[in-house]
This record gives C-alpha cells, structure tokens and sequence, in this order.
DNA sequence: CTTGTTTATGCAACGAGTTGCATAGAAGGA
DNA sequence: TCCTTCTATGCAACTCGTTGCATAAACAAG
C-alpha cells in the first residue's frame, strides 16, 4: 500500500490538513495517486495513532478549525524503509483497452465518440501539466537553481507530460482504426 | 466495474474455464486488465448465476474436468450496454513516482538501483509484446487480411507497446536526474 | 515411493477503495 | 430570505482485490 507513504512525502513537501491533502489529490501528487478525503482521512488518523504524524489543532478566523499534520520522526522513519524497499513494476489498468477489443462483437464506429471524448480529456491534461511546468519550472518566475527536490518533482512532472502525449497519439492511432473499419464491411460476428 | 467486460470479451473471443481465462490474463487481455484466479472464479460464478454465460462440463483425460464457459444473449446484451455508456479516463496509479519525489527526503542515489530494476522490467515486457506483435500481425505467419477483432487487438497492442517505450525513456530521464543529484551536494534537508 | 509440477477449482479472511450520507459555520448571490 | 458554495471533518455500508490455505488427479524426476 503507498497511500501512506504518499501522504507522508506530501506532508514532508508542506505540512497540511486532511481537506488540504485532499485538495492536493486532485492535483499535483493527484496526477500519479488518487484518493478520496474519505481515504484520506481515515488513513491519518491510523497513521496519527501509529505515531507516523503529529497533530496540531488550528483555530481560524471564518472557517472552521482545521488539524494541521506534520511527519514525525517515526513516519520519515517508515518512508525511509518503504524507499529501501523494491516495488514490483505496476500493471496497467485500461478499460478503454477493453472497449476497444470489445468492439469488435459490437459496432465499432460507436466507440468514435467515446474516443474522441477521452482524447479531449487526456488534451486537457497535457495542457494543465504544460501549465504547471512553465509556472514551476521552466517560466521566467521558475527558480535558476533547482534544488533536489524541485529536480525530481519535475522530472515527475515530465514523465505525466510523456505519458500524455504518448495516449493523444494513440489514441489518434485507435480513430484512424475505427474510422477504417466504419467505412469497411463488419468481418467479424455482431449480435445475432 | 471491468472485470466482467473483460471476461465477456475474453470468452467471445474464445471460451474457456477459469482456469485458461487466468492464463489469459497473465498475457493477452492481462497486459491492460490484471486479475488473479480467484477473482476469476468469483466473478464467473456470479456471472453464470445471472445468466451471462453458459456452462458446459468438459470430462478430460490425463488431467482434472473442467467447466467451459462462453458468453449467453444476456452477457453480450450487458457488454453491449456497457460498451455504450461512457467511462471516465482512467487517473494512473505509479507508485514509483510517490518513490522519486520521496527521495528529496532521503538519498536520491539509494533509488537508482530500484529504477534500474524497472528498467529492465519493461525493456522485457516491450520485447515480450513486440514478440506477440511480429507473430500475430507484422510477421510472415500473419494474416495478410486482418478482421476487424484482429486490427482492433493490434492496436491495442500498438498501444501498450507505445506506453512501453515512452516509459523506458522516462526512466532514462528519471537516471540522468538521480545520478546528478548524486554528484552534487543534497539541497533537501535529509532525515535527522 | 516420495516429492514436486501442472491442471483445475474453491473457501475464508482481510485490506483497499468507493459511494452515500451527515454535520456545521460562513460567504455570496438571487 | 433562501439557496448554493466553500471549508472542514467524519460514519456506515458496500464492492473490489489480495493472500493464504485446501483439495485433487495425473505425470515426471529422483
């Protein structure tokens, strides 16, 4: 499981509560790990108990009070160890792979849309990344001198960027596909 | 849900047992939708017991009976739905990205052998799928009329090996960056 | 003859992740 | 004034997915 450790490397990037954090998913370390504040928060309050991370209660002004989390000496202690730790290489989970071959059994041209929306989607995204990376990173306001941990947060930042425009191509690849077999005669068995 | 789909059009595009379907998704299938046996059987009998697929006990010799299962009018009525209706683009999971922006707090030079690791794990993949690619539908044996299930498998396929390439120069990228932080003094507090 | 491997199926328990719902104060717009 | 939105936290129930274990027949190796 890395949700804990992800939560631990944000922490460590910015001291933060539970809502932050779940804001935080839905960018930034979102792009690479979702969860929900639900997740969110009951994982902190395991890792609270576990002594991984202190609490702080703080009182504002027109809002609620929120509980600021910060890593504790046990919780860097527990990242370190996961570091040192191999992981198996993730398999990939694409369910618009699966409607693609399924298609075949159905009438491919109909996917088209679903396509098109997706490659929308994933144009998007590279957008938003591309926008990140001028603003953070390679901007006039970006810093001359990165230190080691704007370097690897970039070099995540690219690796979002690549896998971006690699799905926009293949996903152009997929709508050339279908787009020739709409305008060819079904060769293999529809419903019946 | 996916699994379901995936097993439908697994079985559409052969029907097997259980068993034959868990090796299919060690390969095949298994490159964009994971799935252990025992989900496998779960769901089968689920599915059976909603009158998606059809069983037929198939007495063997040399080695155990099995129970051959391919898809009835209702499961391919549920794949049809479900090949209709929209689902969102998938959000990446890659805990090795939480790994990278986790060494800034900890030695970055300590990940390379891990990436290394990664490396070859999807240089092989990419070997494995180029592998299946030249027999299936670039190679002499291949059909020289593709039907319509095969063009849209290869392209599924075009697409993992795309993924595959992009993610190894990635990981290239991601060695430059560890072996130059490696070089020079660490700017990101370590551990205390 | 025992041990290990392959085919083949399955239960039980747990952990991870999602969905729906609930609460509550303050701000801003219709 | 009411309705919605934003910040902020949380419970309960459920589904999805993993891990460990169990069974059983046949074959191959030692």
């Amino acid at each position: 499981m890395a949700l804990e450790h992800a939560i631990l490397v944000s922490l460590l990037e910015r001291p933060g509560s539970g809502y932050e954090l779940s804001r935080r998913f839905e960018r930034s370390i979102g792009y690479f790990w979702t969860a929900t504040h639900q997740q969110i928060y009951r994982v902190l309050k395991r890792m609270e108990s576990d002594g991984w991370i202190d609490v702080r209660e703080v009182p504002q002004q027109a809002r609620p009070d929120k509980k600021e989390y910060s890593v504790a000496a046990r919780g860097r202690a527990a990242l370190s160890e996961w570091l040192h730790e191999p992981i198996e290489p993730e398999s990939v989970r694409h369910d618009l792979a699966v409607k693609i071959r399924g298609a075949a059994f159905d009438d491919p041209s109909a996917l088209i849309r679903e396509v098109e929306r997706h490659h929308r989607a994933h144009s998007d995204r590279l957008a938003h990344y591309l926008a990140g990376e001028r603003r953070d990173f390679t901007g006039p306001d970006a810093p001359a001198a990165p230190d080691a941990g704007q370097q690897l947060q970039h070099v995540v930042l690219r690796g979002g960027i690549a896998y971006e425009r690699m799905t926009l191509d293949w996903l152009d690849d997929v709508l050339a596909t279908l787009r020739r077999l709409g305008t060819a005669p079904p060769s293999a068995d529809p419903a019946p």
